[in-house]
DNA sequence: GAAGGATAGTTGACGGGTCAATTAAATAGG
DNA sequence: CCTATTTAATTGACCCGTCAACTATCCTTC
């Protein structure tokens, strides 16, 4: 699957093909995309929040929360209403329902992120979250 | 942008993070999307090949290998013809010029990668490595 | 208070990936 | 031989993200 390449470009190869293996594996796991669940999380933490505050904790497009939101309010995990005092806005909530589902998301989520860490001592994690920030810093300062 | 949660869960999300910043970075800075560039690094390294066996190597669904060689035999940096042997398949390679490209787009992997990658001595660009298989290894696990 | 600019959200188009169904060719097996 | 199966590639439909254009509301400021 690998030709012969560079040390380091086997790290950026290494990086793509996890990335690509987390996502549906987690999907699949947890029943939900790591994005919704992102979402659900803000919202389970939160009485209630406008849609561009999620969007800047989530960080993804706008057009993605709104397509989401679509999604969720559709299967009756979240519910949305316009903020009287200002009619731009949308607030958004979990419905009880969401409420409930999205502990039975966390569990799954959490039995994942224990597999995929599987075999990392205590300090292996930190590095390796240390050595991820500083990936993406340096991803940042491109 | 991120919560409190465990430092677990933080490991997840720099993962996410990380990739939703990789790919349109390298794009930005190399001039051509990663999976493109791993087709042609691929071609590269080799006269002709099937199709079926770049979509092995580069591991991505037959549907978008077809659509990405659409594109870039559209952009003149590769062509595709039958195996007069086995009709069924199409063997493709790179044009000269596509060769020649494919020059200027390593240099500017490279230099991306060494930007990526900046700060992180041998040893430690071996630990991640060394990592990073083994979360690709958790993840093929399930 | 009307004009102009910011802000929130939606929509459409597009790139990149998946899966499922289809077509065309090759290969077995009765 | 002719059918049945496998294999390579393509296509269509969908999900998820982006960007750009648009609408609607609010806020200035003159």
């Amino acid at each position: 699957m690998t030709g012969c390449q560079s040390e380091d470009d086997q790290i950026l190869e290494l990086l793509q093909a996890l990335n690509k293996g987390v996502s549906p594996k987690f999907e699949r796991c947890a029943g939900i995309s790591p994005t919704r669940l992102r979402l659900l999380h803000q919202l389970f933490q939160v009485e209630e929040i406008s849609q561009i505050s999620l969007q800047r904790e989530i960080d993804i497009d706008p057009a993605a929360i709104t397509r989401h939101l679509k999604g969720l309010e559709e299967s009756g995990m979240i519910s949305r209403r316009n903020n009287p005092a200002d009619n731009r806005v949308t607030l958004v909530s979990l419905t009880p329902q969401g409420r409930e589902r999205v502990h039975s998301y966390k569990e799954e989520k959490k039995r994942f992120i224990s597999s995929l860490l599987a075999g990392f001592d205590e300090a292996e994690r930190k590095t390796l979250e240390d050595m991820l920030i500083r990936l993406q810093h340096n991803i940042n300062g491109m």
